[in-house]
DNA sequence: GGCTATAATGTAAGCGTTTACATTTTCTAT
DNA sequence: ATAGAAAATGTAAACGCTTACATTATAGCC
């Protein structure tokens, strides 16, 4: 059985509160007895038990942690740099992968809730819906605790996001490639999530705005199999053989966009000349091929960054800006002319 | 202020200790009291207090799970596949990203071990070191709950692994080059972790039993950069301008692999025919490259089902086997003749 | 040395559950 | 109808900590 603090203090010879006190870092113990205290706690390599501390204290300095699929390289990504900011801060992390599933979901945020976290991060646009009712989760877990929004935004008391601007960013990448002379772009994307729609009308928008026919076909294909790109070139190899005409495709995440390369390449097509590619989220995956791949960096590393000062904010009772917006930005490589 | 057991025991008008039944699922409760129960708790969203539960429990049905770094693809999706096999079972995952540090280490794992745990998975081969001192926190979390490896093994009682058998899978691997004509064949590997240990050592056999020489220069780069693999680019690139001559690569990793894909093809080198290129972990990296690279599967998915198998006996207080061994598999692609 | 202010320590209540045990209700068989 | 068994429910202690409040030790001052 893992020793109390009621061994410690009778090793010591002290009450299990001043133990208490010297475990918390309180100043009124005297230096002598601190140490004593502490050689016996050293010495039976004595840890609290962490849910008899949960129930005395009213902060336990840990915050929930979700996202939807931990293999995702964006989100697993997100979620790394999300622990460091918040470690540096003396807060611990509660992680939880709750998978596509809205019900699923709801029920992990109770569990999460029930440990007593200070706050809920949610990591991805996945987790806010385009319709309001599918929202009523994070209005009620808002009313517990603040919800802090990792790359999507939602408009609710305690709920506090970060974003980059996608509508923007999809806009000046779509703009950027018809200036160069590429009329018939083709759009993919494979999520109507939040920061999914941004994208799609920026893009929408640039083609218009140039008076060109849009085309975006929406890929599914976010089954955690090992294949996940060939199927995405198969996808794409079947618009072509339907007679679809391209010369350049905007993608709203790297993985689909590496699916485009793959494509050209199967085809003899070159890159960029036959065919420009931008991908999107600027990951590592933009490294892995031949020639290197255009992307926009939403600026994930800003984002978390943020993100955990406005929770620290918050919770210190500050006011803190609801939402805060950084500048997507186009990465240039090897995909784009 | 959330609500407790009394609140719902007074709102339903029957005691706590009815309540804690019906939340249990114990089966002596009367099917009319229980539907007025679940009736309250339901209509007041009421979710029990996970620390004071712990305090009552004796187990928790929960398992911490340790991985260096949540954002590299193989551990993450390690990582992934746990967590449902887990859920499956009935279990809760307490996930955090240690890093590579060792004294960090040692303090999750107090941590984690404060929650009352009833296992703990280690993620990844670098939790094992070769350096028998350095493994002496093993030893003594394998006191207090059953620990598992995974993609490691260490011997110890109340510890559990599974694992690939990485020597003959990176002997045959090897051999396969060589079979194929190939004899200057170039290993790249950036871990002295327990799995990597047998890989190099695999490599290192076979060129010796066909009496070549080996050459295998250390990398050093897991920064959680977005560049690694540039930078494995260039390291390749140098080895070569110092007049190293090789026509094959094998890697500890699909990333370091990669590396070597881009290498070739800014060299216009022809892949397989000019230099051969093996990866390992068969992960989605394979199909990010022209060609698609060739790798070693070590079995993830075998065992991560393994591993839960075998954790859920031990904790049933079954007799299991301490080590379960998969055999890796080459998965042949366009980089290997 | 005696008095007070302050620092150090101890005592005990409370946190929200679970569960052994006690009690009440319901059912079965007479 | 009623004793006795079985089922349903209630009571209260325990889990291991924190902390307000009470008590004791220490120091400073005249």
């Amino acid at each position: 059985m893992a020793l109390t603090i009621y061994d410690i203090s009778k090793k010591a010879g002290v009450s299990i509160a001043t133990v208490s006190r010297v475990l918390n870092g309180s100043d009124n113990v005297k230096a002598s007895t601190r140490e004593k205290v502490l050689g016996v706690i050293e010495k039976y390599d004595y840890t609290p038990n962490a849910y008899a501390r949960g129930m005395g204290l009213h902060s336990l300095r840990t915050v929930g942690i979700l996202c939807a699929n931990s293999s995702d390289s964006f989100l697993a990504r997100a979620v790394y740099y999300l622990e460091q900011e918040l470690h540096a801060n003396g807060y611990e992390s509660l992680l939880c992968c709750t998978g596509y599933d809205l019900t699923d979901r709801k029920s992990y945020i109770q569990l999460i809730l029930s440990k007593k976290v200070d706050s809920l991060i949610l990591v991805g646009s996945n987790y806010v819906s385009n319709n309001e009712e599918e929202n009523e989760y994070i209005r009620e877990a808002a009313k517990q605790v603040p919800v802090m929004l990792l790359n999507a935004s939602y408009n609710c008391s305690n709920v506090y996001s970060t974003l980059c601007n996608d509508y923007s960013a999809m806009f000046e990448a779509t703009s950027s490639l018809i200036r160069a002379g590429i009329d018939d772009v083709l759009y993919l994307y494979d999520s109507n999530s939040y920061s999914g729609t941004k994208k799609l009308s920026g893009y929408k928008a640039a083609m218009k705005s140039y008076k060109l026919a849009d085309y975006a076909p929406f890929i599914h294909y976010y089954d955690g199999r090992t294949d996940q790109i060939g199927s995405i070139t198969s996808f794409i190899q079947g618009i072509a053989d339907r007679g679809v005409k391209f010369h350049g495709v905007i993608a709203s995440d790297d993985s689909l966009a590496v699916g485009a390369v793959k494509y050209a390449l199967n085809n003899g097509l070159e890159i960029p000349g036959d065919l420009a590619i931008i991908g999107y989220n600027n990951s590592m995956l933009t490294e892995c091929c031949i020639p290197e791949l255009t992307s926009v960096d939403n600026r994930l590393e800003n984002q978390t960054h943020q993100l955990v000062q406005t929770l620290i904010g918050v919770l210190a009772g500050e006011e803190m800006p609801a939402e805060s917006i950084f500048s997507g930005k186009l990465i240039k490589r090897g995909t784009t002319p």
